[in-house]
DNA sequence: TTCCGGTCCG
DNA sequence: CGGACCGGAA
């Protein structure tokens, strides 16, 4: 069932000419809108697929400075790479940058993708990527619809209905793909108009046309816009509720040896595969965890202090992470592999994930992890916890 | 506390 | 095709 075609042919024009005027005189000058580059451009892309621009800024000015082009990219340790990302999330994206990066490398032309079917190719690059880069980078005319430009769409149109469904959402692609389409021949509109053109949409939906509080009288489209005729700009998009949360519950080891302190990284076996954090363990809500945690550790009874329950919520789970102090006799066995000593001051050389972030910062706070406390420890030693 | 979001995976 | 993945803004 095709849905009707909402807007007029001849509303096209006035629609494209409007937002790039707006877009022109308004948009924000962001570093990456300074490049042509295709990476530069590529990597702003994964980094604004779950961040705010805000908070991305800093992380791609520190990442194109380390790792200025393609083959510094495929050619990083993977530590480095992560070790980047830190703190924006996601971290199996950045993982997808490198392997897309490496393949990009063993490209037979050297060249940068720029079809949108090379471009999906790449691990990490959906449809949304794919023709964000065709467009910004290579000024084709490929259609760009991601939450931005649902919001946006939808309200210019007044479209009811979830707009994840197959139906509406590929309505949506469509009128996205004609936008475009009416940018790229609208040759008196200046040049780079497909860049600028979607560009333009997104940056509608992030400054103007946002989710709570839209700023309708500073929008290019307001007389054009059917939400606005109806007073209903909130309705729209029609956004089923999410489903509830689930309580879990972790416990967390703080094994201090020698003044340093145990690290992990995740496996395979693990979300945020490479990231490191201190021992933890998924409970039961009523569990004493100390049990299970000696047993995984291999540890002896040890004296343990619960020092604080931290909270911290991912997708649609609501987490409580107990954390546990103790200090470790010199005897351990059975730690597995990949696992580490680590001083205080050489934690911040390792990612994180996040809870395990945020407590070292609170650690410190409280002189739990002073460097004070690593500076009068003996110069360490390598020690290397025997296999199973 | 609630809401938001692009791609991958099973 | 629905659920998992993350951190930050409102």
């Amino acid at each position: 069932m095709a849905l009707p075609s909402l807007i007029p042919k001849k509303q096209y024009l006035p629609l494209v000419s409007q937002l790039l005027d707006w877009f022109d005189t308004l948009a924000r000058p962001l570093p990456w809108r300074l490049s042509r580059d295709p990476y530069a451009i590529w990597i702003s892309e994964i980094m604004l697929q779950q961040t705010q621009v805000k908070t991305v800024i800093p992380y791609w000015m520190r990442w194109m400075k380390s790792l200025p082009d393609v083959n510094s990219l495929a050619a990083a340790p993977e530590d480095q790479v992560l070790k980047l990302w830190e703190g924006l999330g996601y971290y199996s994206r950045a993982r997808n940058l490198q392997r897309a990066a490496r393949k990009i490398s063993a490209r037979t032309d050297g060249c940068f993708p720029k079809s949108l079917a090379d471009l999906l190719d790449l691990p990490g690059v959906g449809p949304y990527t794919a023709g964000a880069i065709a467009s910004i980078a290579f000024d084709q005319p490929e259609p760009i619809l991601d939450g931005n430009v649902i919001r946006v769409l939808t309200r210019l149109l007044a479209l009811s209905g979830d707009p994840k469904t197959k139906a509406i959402n590929q309505h949506l692609w469509t009128v996205a793909a004609a936008l475009v389409e009416e940018a790229d021949a609208a040759s008196h509109c200046g040049t780079q108009r497909c860049a600028r053109f979607n560009q333009a949409l997104m940056e509608l939906g992030a400054i103007v046309c946002t989710p709570k509080q839209p700023l309708c009288h500073l929008c290019p489209w307001l007389s054009l816009c059917a939400a606005q005729r109806l007073g209903q700009t909130q309705r729209f998009p029609e956004t089923p509720p999410r489903p509830p949360t689930t309580p879990r519950f972790f416990a967390t080891a703080l094994l201090s040896y020698s003044g340093r302190f145990l690290l992990r990284r995740r496996t395979n076996a693990d979300v945020n595969v490479g990231l490191w954090e201190f021992p933890n363990l998924e409970t039961e809500p009523d569990a004493n965890p100390i049990n299970q945690l000696e047993d995984w550790l291999g540890l002896p009874p040890l004296n343990w202090v619960r020092k604080a329950d931290l909270h911290h919520s991912i997708t649609r789970y609501r987490m409580t992470q107990r954390i546990l102090f103790a200090e470790a006799n010199p005897d351990l066995r059975r730690l597995p592999s990949e696992w580490l000593w680590v001083a205080p001051n050489d934690l911040q050389h390792f990612a994180l994930t996040g809870p395990h972030r945020r407590l070292v910062q609170r650690l410190r706070l409280d002189s739990i992890l002073s460097p004070s406390q690593a500076a009068l420890s003996p110069t360490p030693q390598q020690w290397h916890p025997p296999l199973t």
